[in-house]
DNA sequence: ATTGTATATGAGTATAATCGAATATACTCA
DNA sequence: TGAGTATATTCGATTATACTCATATACAAT
């Protein structure tokens, strides 16, 4: 139990489990989607994966992260504790308009290497969806 | 949200959630039920305190610690996880245990005072009851 | 083989957390 | 008031954490 409130003791990596909660997502897509830079969110997984909240598997050269299916089965009532919590926070919320974006826009992680900026663009929330 | 984590994210500070979650107790009673010394208590009770988990209240020069009624009301799914959690650990059953017996043996703050070796003795768990 | 891309890791720094020992404060009671 | 007790706080040492920049590793594709 403290190994799970030492991870997630912090606010960037609650951060990672909420749009991990919602997404599979390798690191260069949360990249964009956090602003935040590569390896402060790969040390960041490797806690909560240590952790085992979250979990990964290997695509090619990409490696995908998603909320731990034994985390989420073991632990129902700090999960929905959680996802409570996520929904009354403005950061979060924000987090998750990000990610809504994204995915509504079909953007991919070749996308996002041909034009950044573009992408940190239209995920903006506030906009116009 | 945060801060909670960051409060629950050291094993002395669960375990004074743990006792505090039962009973209402004064830091002396916590120094003998949990074997920790006096500042270090005193300083996590703050961290918990400030954290809005435990409330307290003076009593001449006695201070009460208890979980914060607010905390308790507001953050129901934390509160059944953390109890559940605590059941299944050794640590959290053996501290309660302590504080059974104490309980039990009718002490009190005057008497930890004036044979504080006994009382430790009296509490220990794994003895016959 | 070489180049490029995705992710992880090492090194360095700044900040924060933990702890015990000692000291300070607040309160009680004679 | 003065002595004693309960709790809080300060100090100094140690360890842990978060971050950035730079480099290493692993894989893909030409």
């Amino acid at each position: 139990m403290v190994e799970f409130f030492k991870a997630l003791s912090d606010e960037n990596r609650l951060r990672l489990v909420n749009i991990l909660m919602h997404a599979e997502l390798c690191v260069c897509e949360i990249e964009v989607m956090l602003e935040l830079n590569q390896s402060n969110i790969s040390r960041h997984l490797k806690k909560l994966k240590d952790a085992g909240i979250i979990s990964s598997s290997k695509d090619a050269q990409w490696i995908h992260y998603k909320l731990s299916d034994d985390f989420e089965k073991e632990n129902i009532l700090l999960n929905e504790y959680l996802r409570d919590e996520f929904e009354k926070n403005e950061v979060f919320i924000k987090d998750l308009e990000r990610y809504m974006r994204y995915e509504k826009s079909n953007f991919n992680c070749q996308y996002i290497r041909e034009d950044r900026d573009n992408v940190l663009d239209l995920i903006k929330p506030g906009g116009n969806s």
